[in-house]
DNA sequence: TGTACATCAGTGAACGCGCGTTCACTGATGTAC
DNA sequence: TGTACATCAGTGAACGCGCGTTCACTGATGTAC
């Protein structure tokens, strides 16, 4: 790392810096993310994040950002196996099946990453990052929106019961990856949990639609 | 704190540390636990705690199962009010509904409490703490539990629909209560967030029964 | 094309901090005779 | 009831650690003439 002399002058430091910031995470999660350690793996000096972030937060966040958009890319690839389906409404639901199934399977097989994207604190904590704007949402909700909105257009979602489906849907998986991963299913079999979950998410898109 | 110079010599150390765990955990969630902090909560050497616990963690551990106490209390508490629904049927299905409410209205309104109770990140982690012994289980888990063996004995839940409905269940709760407390739902308006609460227990609940 | 200069992305040293844990100790408690 | 003693829950000082952030700096880059 640090033996090639990099040279990142006016170069690409920032990054690099979000980089190592996956890679770091990736194995230990969040608090892998120091400033410091950051830096070290790039082969750098602590204060020379300084000039790309305002502080560690804004590191922090940018690595967040990028596994989101990690798992955004999964659960695109994902979509093409979906595609094939003839009918229209079985494959909307279909779709959706594969997102939450997509959600989860990110959150047991990267756990780190996971960590990262959906469970390190912000620091203002303001409503405003997510609310409904659109280009700070998060990548993988808005697949989420996308997949519930074309429910609705198949047919087999109400746009009553769309209201607030969302909500069901995130809580759910995002529950069940927590409970694997730090809860009291944690170091349960790998194929015990794959069925659980695709019983969870079966239950959860059959609660939206009754 | 540290002027009247309590003596604990022989004393009530353990507990007076918990209870300190308690209070400074309320405010500041897990990362609050500090051993350091607490002892000095208590207006005690640091070194004191070791006499007690093995480390910081089992003092982790120990606040973490109380602050799970103090909310299966606040479950059985709520229990009284649906005590008196005249059909069997649809008090289970409302008792389910209040453990789902209480749960997430804990997360809401004890938010340190709650990342200690259910988001503390145990040390060695293997199944065994929670997996299906009875004893170390949590005591708001089995009240969840209860009732849903509660509404198989009304018969509004199916024996087969039984099986895994706990997993269900917890996922969606506690997932939501996720999203709300560090989530995208962070500093949602109390009673939309409530509003959309009751609707997620709904949804999930008529998912099992779907 | 070549020189003078401004810009600015890096360096290196230092700051103050609080942490978990260890060690040898002391002095209060409770027990045996 | 009184004394000698063992126990053991506390103390106080010290350990080594890594952290985020600041400061004055330097030297490479790119620009203007």
């Amino acid at each position: 790392m640090a033996g090639s002399s990099p040279h990142y002058h006016h170069g690409e430091l920032r990054p690099a810096l979000v980089q190592a910031g996956l890679a770091l995470a990736r194995q230990g999660g969040t608090q892998a993310l120091g400033l410091r350690a950051v830096t070290r793996e790039v082969g750098v000096t602590p204060t020379a994040a300084y000039r790309h972030f305002a502080d560690q937060h804004e590191l922090v966040q940018a690595v967040a950002t990028e596994a989101q958009n990690i798992l955004a890319a999964r659960m695109l690839k994902n979509r093409q196996s979906v595609q094939d389906e003839p009918d229209p409404g079985s494959r909307a639901v279909h779709l959706l099946h594969e997102i939450g199934r997509c959600y989860i399977d990110f959150a047991l097989s990267e756990p780190g990453w996971f960590d990262v994207a959906f469970l390190a604190p912000g620091k203002p904590r303001g409503p405003e990052a997510f609310a409904a704007g659109g280009a700070t949402l998060a990548a993988p909700f808005r697949l989420l929106l996308e997949a519930l909105d074309g429910m609705v257009e198949a047919g087999v979602l109400t746009p009553q019961k769309r209201r607030n489906a969302e909500w069901v849907c995130w809580s759910g998986v995002h529950g069940f990856a927590d409970l694997v991963n730090r809860g009291p299913l944690k170091g349960q079999d790998r194929t015990v949990v794959d069925q659980l979950a695709a019983y969870v998410v079966d239950a959860l898109i059959r609660g939206l639609q009754a």
